[in-house]
DNA sequence: GTATAATAGTTGTATCGTCAAACTATTTAG
DNA sequence: CTAAATAGTTTGACGATACAACTATTATAC
């Protein structure tokens, strides 16, 4: 390291991106979740399942789909995870059984409510970073971003 | 569909976290890319990859490890792949043989040509849907969000 | 100077995210 | 009643990611 001759690395055109900025922030919040998260055998992407599911007991995953942008085998895969471990219950709809409705089991409650404070600790943490101000600007922002880049 | 209850989704605890918020605006722009990149057979990881080793001639995978806060076995596969394609080259540094100095090919430059000017157009549309000021705040404050949550 | 520690990188293993294509099941429309 | 539309699953492929255990090389400490 004493040799090495300060060397730095020119990044100024990847830092020039937005959507590289976008991507190291998402890593970030990412990465900062992973640890906690790793106890309770959840990932960033199920803890949003869930709290969906518990909102909207019943749900179908047509709708889950929707709000995603995934494609449906995509989240087949995920919920048959949630339910394997016995968070989701999946039970066809009587009115029209090509639905499945999904619904939390007490486990899912439980550790969903783990996540959820372990995600509050983390949104703390960047409220404080940014200020309350800013903040909003960025949940403004970033919606009109979305929009402006999915084809409806 | 006529006949489903207009059944809106409850997302609105979802929806006011940041964390959410960055990662939907970070798909949207990875999804936006993919089309257009499949044809070069390029990722918008492997286009930033290309983006930093045009600029550095001879960088070392260390040094693009601490930019990307990634484990190195994960850049060690990324450059393998990139090497298999004939995108970038990697060698010995004389100095020290430990390091292996990256370097593009000139199909690599090729390549990362046609994909600067894809993301290029992306980062003019966004540019658009959000106006330059507010471009201006969210460059300024994602790399904050980062310094937040990234323990160095 | 040599044994040990530190550093750079690779390989193997595992999990998740992601899509596309081909499929089943069910309901609606012509 | 047949054909089209819709919901979901399965399979196969690939990329992103991490961790642990490994090799190769250089630096440090005694």
């Amino acid at each position: 390291m004493s040799r090495n001759p300060a060397r730095r690395l020119d990044i100024a055109t990847l830092e020039n991106y937005l959507g590289y900025q976008l991507r190291q922030a998402q890593a970030a919040a990412f990465r900062d979740l992973a640890g906690p998260f790793r106890e309770l055998k959840l990932t960033p992407g199920e803890f949003s399942l869930l709290t969906i599911v518990d909102a909207n007991p019943g749900v179908r995953q047509t709708d889950l789909l929707k709000l995603y942008g995934l494609d449906k085998s995509t989240m087949s895969v995920a919920v048959k995870r949630l339910v394997g471990r016995g968070l989701v219950v999946r039970q066809k709809l009587q009115t029209d059984r090509r639905y499945h409705g999904l619904t939390l089991t007490p486990a899912g409650e439980s550790s969903l409510c783990a996540a959820a404070a372990i995600v509050a600790a983390q949104e703390d943490r960047m409220a404080a970073a940014i200020g309350t101000r800013d903040r909003e600007r960025l949940m403004r922002l970033l919606p009109r971003i979305v929009g402006a880049l999915t084809a409806d």
